[in-house]
DNA sequence: GACAAATGTCACGGGAATGTCACATAAGTT
DNA sequence: AACTTATGTGACATTCCCGTGACATTTGTC
């Protein structure tokens, strides 16, 4: 199991430290934004599994990023927990009634952080499971770790399983192999980029098994990387 | 990945070596220029990624630069990080009303700088991507990294789009040939001027396997180069 | 520990993309 | 019209990129 990626949102560079301190010894990988147009950013590239925002920043406040994030469905399940002075109950109100998941005052214990932290995305991910993502007749059903199609299911390994999810979660958009090694087999691990390639050709033979139309989600980009296309899917 | 031009204005040749210096040393180009009507030049001739200027400069302040890069449309969207003198904060706001998009007080460390600049052009290439480019029936996918005319691919080399990407973003002015190697092929390529026509002409021809008519979009500009003018495309 | 499954790496082959040339054609010049 | 210069175009060698099968190693399971 890859470890959980935390986004800290906050514009004072000693908390967002203390933060990753404390998320690193807890096993958590942390990326940091210093404001809300980087949160943005990296929310939609490095997809987070919860975000920790800070209420008051500078250049847009937090329950703009909030509001931005619920409204879209990409981003609406992901869980966020909020960051507040000690004494603006008003905001915190205001903030659980936009969507955020959890809030906890400052000054506050970081072992009382992570241990909410930790309840949210137990129950979350269990929300999140259950759920299915489906193109045309094949369908990944992310709880059982299992791939219909037509209703038959289809035999790969777990990094194919992965690469999949990764993609139908993302389609229409061409990554680099770097890209891909690092969404889906986790930053911070050194494997030859064209080991992505072997997968790539596993994940299509696994599709081929089943309909060989469906070998064809996954495009070759020509110096760049690979992308799966539902656009283009011949089949009905 | 092409690197990134960076064009560093400042009237003193100490600062503008170690600049060089240290952003070479992390894979970006730079140009240099000494004052603002060299700097101006060099903007609309080599359209850098972004500017790095002084705010003390003879010959007119670099407030007077900001303004006018910020009143044309063609660079209106060109992010600039100032570099200021420590004791003049009154400035600093002025140039973020004018439109800089970060300062920076000298005296810093390289390493903050190339980290703000990163993160900066990280943040107005994502405006830029995410988004479509079209013309007519002609849409470019950065994204996806495709090209679509009347809503079917367009197959074609990763030259040919990256040469079309970058004239469907400065529409409708001519470019020299060894501009669009730099532009296109990237600094430091060492490539035959003749090599930009073939390319052209691989273009035109993906253009026009789609629709005939979008092939005249790259336009000929004897003596000179190319140009992308969208303005009299004949069809609708 | 034995076995099977999964993973990462390599080497090879084929095909696409690229850059360059030679020559054809078009656009100015006298 | 003849000439000069600039651009279009087809062909080709080379390079680069990707698909693929094989294999060693790691991981997981009984």
């Amino acid at each position: 199991m890859t470890a959980k990626k935390v986004l800290v949102v906050d514009d004072e560079s000693s908390i967002r430290e203390m933060l990753r301190l404390a998320l690193e010894m807890s096993d958590y990988e942390c990326v940091e934004a210093r404001d809300i147009h980087e949160a943005y950013r990296i929310i939609t590239d490095d997809t987070p599994d919860i975000v920790l925002l800070d209420w008051m920043l500078p250049g847009g406040s937090g329950i703009e990023l909030l509001r931005r994030l619920k409204k879209e469905d990409a981003t609406q399940g992901l869980p966020v927990i909020m960051l507040t002075a000690k004494t603006h109950e008003d905001n915190v109100i205001q903030g659980l009634e936009v969507g955020a998941d959890d809030y906890i005052t400052k000054p506050f214990a970081t072992k009382e952080l992570i241990a909410r932290m930790k309840a949210l995305l137990r129950r979350t991910s269990k929300d999140q499971a259950g759920t299915e993502i489906k193109v045309g007749e094949l369908v990944l059903e992310i709880d059982s770790r299992r791939v219909l199609l037509e209703n038959r299911p289809l035999d790969m390994g777990p990094t194919e399983f992965k690469l999949l999810h990764f993609f139908m979660a993302n389609p229409e958009r061409a990554f680099s192999r770097a890209q891909l090694l690092d969404r889906v087999w986790g930053a911070n691990v050194y494997v030859e980029e064209r080991t992505v390639d072997v997968h790539i050709r596993r994940l299509r033979k696994a599709l081929q098994a089943g309909n060989a139309a469906y070998a064809d989600l996954i495009q070759t980009v020509r110096g760049t990387g690979y992308r799966f296309s539902p656009r283009d899917l011949a089949v009905l």
